[in-house]
DNA sequence: AAGTGGTCTAGACCACGTC
DNA sequence: ACGTGGTCTAGACCACTTT
């Protein structure tokens, strides 16, 4: 051990920052190897392993087999967006929360899913409805899901349980990528939620998958006013 | 061990997923303890330990010492937003990127901000620049810098160089909120973007902390057609 | 071929929060 | 008080990728 003696896997992540932040370990540069730091902070590998896994996750540092650790040059800033299940989003601000089913129906795939959703498309499962918070629309949504991938979503009727939460509940855990654009309202989103065609909607697109298949899409549309908040 | 052999941190989690969407163990249900499980699986408790974590941090599992680990009711979902710094972003899309200093001053902090940042207020910079892609406004930001977490950027000009990239090569890593939403174009929105008053705008307010103090609030308004895109 | 990170082990001690 | 997860250790083997 030559440098100060640090207590836990955090400590070390610390001294690591400081070292990336001084410009000891400029933006680039690669890291002494896991045993020389363990040997120079008196810890074993494995809390020098810890530390810098944690740091490559959050993108501070890339690491790869046999070519070492570097300190990445522009780190890409990350950012948390909680996706809560809508219902609680609104009870927990203290309001009420209400469901309308909307439309539901098989339906073949429009063509613009065409190259998204795999199988013939012939019988896709097509959900429209919209969730109120207090009586008032609070969010809309318009979602086809793959009968290929969830057979057991067309035995649901979606009247008494959004979409939202039955997939949660019964599709597999899966991968996915959401899109946010900012949208005039068009002439039927004002009527939904009494506000003027033209109004600012947040709009989002919301895409999901397991093992490469697409399970669902769903485009959604926010009430005026709606706050995306996230943590970096 | 009484169960079957599972290789690796990664197959235990999946086993314990698979367990959690077959209901085997519910939401809420408490699962055994560590040392039960690598029994179970043969394994030792580390790995174990190292599977778990991985689920408790994507929020499948509620872990508490004494207490145990728990599957949580609802799950949820977590999607990441990666977050460039704008050059990049730009350039990486193929087009030229540009910067202006529009505003640069040393100024009384504004009443909105008198919660936010602590100290007497009297001398924070006023930062005002927009970022553009190929000649046309892509993102305007007006951003407030509290001198007393970062002394050294009020000697940085910001003429060359944004104060967006100046951050992240100078001040320390901290946490942070981001907030968006749709709003209409202001009059002089319209100007900068060289669309018209009332087009909807994604908009997105960014506030920085270090050591629970606030570094530094920067409001951006994208180009009308932004696309806000993240990773679940 | 060789050096790096990725992971596992068996055991140990500790911190925490519930009981 | 005590059971749980959190973490550390010292060593080992493996996977990957570059040389």
């Amino acid at each position: 051990m030559t440098g100060p003696q640090l207590n836990g896997w955090q400590e070390i992540q610390e001294e690591v920052l400081r070292r990336i932040r001084t410009l000891d370990w400029p933006p680039g540069h690669q890291i002494p190897n896991e045993s020389d730091l363990a040997a120079e902070f008196g810890c074993a590998r494995a809390t020098v392993n810890r530390a810098l896994q944690s740091l490559a996750e959050s993108g501070l540092l890339e690491r790869r087999r046999r070519a070492g650790t570097r300190v990445v040059a522009l780190p890409i800033r990350h950012a948390r967006l909680r996706i809560p299940v809508v219902r609680h989003e609104i009870e927990d601000s203290g309001r009420r929360y209400g469901y309308e089913l909307l439309h539901r129906a098989i339906e073949p795939r429009p063509h613009d899913l065409a190259d998204l959703f795999t199988g013939d498309g012939s019988g896709m499962l097509h959900v429209v409805a919209r969730h109120l918070a207090d009586g008032a629309t609070y969010l809309h949504e318009d979602r086809w899901i793959s009968p290929a991938v969830i057979p057991a979503a067309t035995r649901a009727d979606f009247t008494a349980i959004s979409a939202n939460e039955w997939l949660v509940a019964n599709a597999p855990i899966s991968t996915g990528e959401i899109a946010f654009t900012a949208e005039a309202a068009t002439v039927s989103d004002a009527e939904l939620f009494a506000c003027r065609p033209g109004d600012s909607l947040m709009r989002g697109v919301r895409t999901t998958w397991h093992n490469a298949q697409a399970v669902t899409l769903v485009r959604q549309t926010f009430h005026p006013g709606y706050r995306l908040t996230m943590q970096a």
